[in-house]
DNA sequence: TCACGCTTGGCCATTTGCTGCCAGCGGCTG
DNA sequence: CAGCCGCTGGCAGCAAATGGCCAAGCGTGA
């Protein structure tokens, strides 16, 4: 069964029953926060969700980085990790959203047309299956919610890159200061204010920091 | 449009003229190189596809670790870059093959029914441009070709992971040794080897590698 | 102008990391 | 059984990193 219904009041009547109640597993791709709740709509939402973790539901969620683009939606994702949901950040836009319900129901939502938001539902095993492989190829190459805040955290200017790039060339602190038209000193002091950036008691350590978060690309 | 066929032969004759000739994008995911072409083809579609990427189009191949798994599928990928097309290899399985052309039509295969492949195609906007998103945002996660293949140049058992994970934690050499219940000297040497292993010349370098490259999760 | 705060650079003591050397041990082979 | 090889561990010498201390210089505000 594959339908193409046109505004979310057509989507609920014919299409509700197949995503009202999901047992097992709840997967959600989307843009940013707004494309399926208003926002009245979100905390009660929560709560609801948190019943339904306990009872064993699992959630996923996979928005592009837009979701964290205002405190409040990134409140409400940390509300969503609270109760237990899974959240991750892809890595680009996710500009056409998608449900998919116990791996057996999927909405994906289209443009509005005339006033109305066009989705396409189905139930077509292959469709699903399809669309299912793509969002856990998605989710792997995603990072935690949690994770992406951290990238945050350190916020590195052009002074601190230039020493992370040095480090990341394995020359010998002295090499590096002079070519970076500093005393040795000077550079260490650089050196030792990064890695208290990266929270990191080692060079190794904080390579890996440094590494993982992407900060030397 | 969406259809329903069995068997590559019904495909071809009831889709083939959507998919012959992609003007401008060629998108493919697939578990390994099997799913869609016998071998004794694939030599022939390298050279033709070396005149579509000479004319512009672009083509886009992405592969589960499986397309790595014997040296004929590595060959045949390292092919398909020397002739233009991008590969990237995910990081996890693509059971659901899928062909997007033009951002017009797709493909998704789903299983074998009585001997059959059981295949959807579709020119629905949304359902389409829903599974470009998704297969952009694994496109995005997954890992070039080239770079996956360096992934596998350090090749670390298990000694040496432990190795790594007590380099992770900062700590000295000697509480490491000691808490992997070696010497120090058997340790450091250890990690010299971890060092040529990542090709670093300093212990930061080496941290940043091994991060990048997802060895310490 | 003076005082203050901040940054830089030189110097130095200490710690940590790097690696060669040698002895000892265990396993394998002829 | 003896010899060889690979690995381990202790020790030593040296390099590199860590960071305290102090003086000098600069910018700012009263």
């Amino acid at each position: 069964m594959t339908i193409t219904v046109h505004g979310e009041q057509e989507l609920a009547a014919r299409t509700g029953h197949l995503f009202a109640k999901p047992e097992r597993e709840f997967l959600c791709a989307a843009t940013d926060l707004n494309t399926w709740s208003h926002r009245r709509h979100r905390a009660a939402a929560v709560g609801d969700m948190a019943d339904r973790v306990a009872q064993g539901l699992t959630i996923r969620k996979l928005y592009s980085p837009a979701a964290l683009a205002d405190e409040e939606q990134r409140l409400h994702l940390l509300d969503l990790r609270s109760v237990g949901a899974q959240v991750r950040i892809a890595g680009t836009g996710l500009p056409h959203e998608t449900i998919i319900s116990d791996r057996a129901a999927m909405i994906l939502a289209g443009r509005t047309v005339r006033g109305e938001r066009e989705f396409t539902a189905t139930t077509s095993k292959i469709l699903v299956e399809g669309v299912y492989a793509m969002f856990e190829a998605a989710w792997q190459g995603a990072v935690p919610l949690e994770e992406y805040l951290t990238v945050d955290l350190p916020h590195i200017d052009a002074a601190g890159k230039a020493v992370l790039r040095m480090l990341t060339t394995g020359l010998t602190d002295e090499a590096a200061a002079r070519r970076l038209g500093m005393s040795l000193r000077t550079y260490r002091r650089r050196v030792a204010e990064m890695m208290r950036m990266l929270e990191a008691e080692s060079r190794f350590q904080a390579g890996v920091r440094a590494g993982e978060l992407g900060l030397t690309s």
